[in-house]
DNA sequence: TCGTAATCAGGTGT
DNA sequence: GACACCTGATTACG
């Protein structure tokens, strides 16, 4: 069993950076710096984010992740807060999944925010992505930054306290890139995180591997990379003493459709 | 036809 | 008793 607690983080330089301004950097789909009319100030940006990530690493038989704190307790603060007052979840119809033929409240609070005109379908339901917020925008570049991958869509998880959780499931979606990771940031309480492997679920599970558990830290990233959600279930389990909130990020991205192609879940206008 | 399901509820073990 | 963990449900959909 893997776990990680709240170790002590290398300082970045400017926490102020998230209370003032939005992010000035712009990616292309390669990375590089796009918008260069503010120079300078891109510079100190990408000086603030440049600061070496200390990646722990954690394999198992398809299962490639990569974990590490991306922002002080003191940023991480911040963005919670700022979060909190920034991100619409959804609600009515939207809040609520049909299983097994019953509709259920999902037991926890959902958004969805990316490029113009994406939208994104997982439970059965499509969702329109809301326009990044300055916040959101910050967040992601610094995870690209840290990553080296771009992305155009994030799914918001609020937990209100440990009673609300979200059950085993892959994130497999056919409109998400395949070779590109999902970065998946953590503000708020501290949780457990479980892995399982597909062959060793349920009563007669066809393989012995053990679950793979972690605890996802206030202000940290888990990059889960390729295979990992053909072959893993994952899941936040109840956590009855967890009192506070808190809010997950998950970061994707969804590959657009080219001309003559219709998906029936994807498309970007 | 078959596998899967971002759920809950109930049983069991610690 | 509280909690964690596991299993079954039995329907809709791709």
């Amino acid at each position: 069993m893997e776990k990680f607690a709240n170790k002590s983080q290398k300082k970045r330089s400017c926490v102020c950076g998230v209370f003032t301004r939005a992010p000035r950097i712009k990616l292309d789909t390669d990375g590089r710096m796009q918008n260069e009319e503010d120079e300078e100030a891109e510079l100190e940006v990408l000086a603030e984010f440049s600061h070496p990530v200390p990646w722990q690493k954690i394999e198992a038989q398809g299962l490639d992740l990569d974990y590490a704190l991306l922002f002080s307790k003191e940023e991480a603060d911040a963005l919670f807060k700022q979060l909190e007052e920034e991100v619409m979840y959804s609600t009515g119809e939207e809040a609520k999944v049909q299983v097994f033929g019953k509709l259920h409240n999902i037991p926890r609070r959902q958004a969805t925010y990316g490029d113009a005109g994406l939208r994104y379908t997982y439970s059965g339901r499509t969702h329109l992505a809301c326009t990044w917020t300055p916040t959101l925008e910050y967040i992601r570049d610094a995870v690209t930054n840290a990553t080296g991958h771009t992305f155009n869509f994030v799914l918001i998880n609020r937990y209100r306290d440990g009673e609300d959780h979200i059950g085993e499931h892959r994130d497999d979606e056919k409109e998400l890139d395949p070779v590109c990771p999902i970065a998946s940031v953590s503000l708020g309480a501290a949780r457990d995180f479980v892995l399982r492997h597909r062959d060793a679920r349920g009563k007669r599970g066809a393989r012995r591997l053990e679950p793979v558990k972690l605890q996802l830290a206030h202000g940290s990233l888990l990059l889960m990379n390729p295979p990992t959600n053909t072959f893993w279930y994952h899941s936040l389990p109840v956590r009855k003493k967890v009192r506070l909130p808190r809010i997950n990020l998950t970061f994707r991205r969804i590959l657009l459709i080219s001309r003559g192609e219709e998906p029936a879940n994807v498309w970007s206008l």
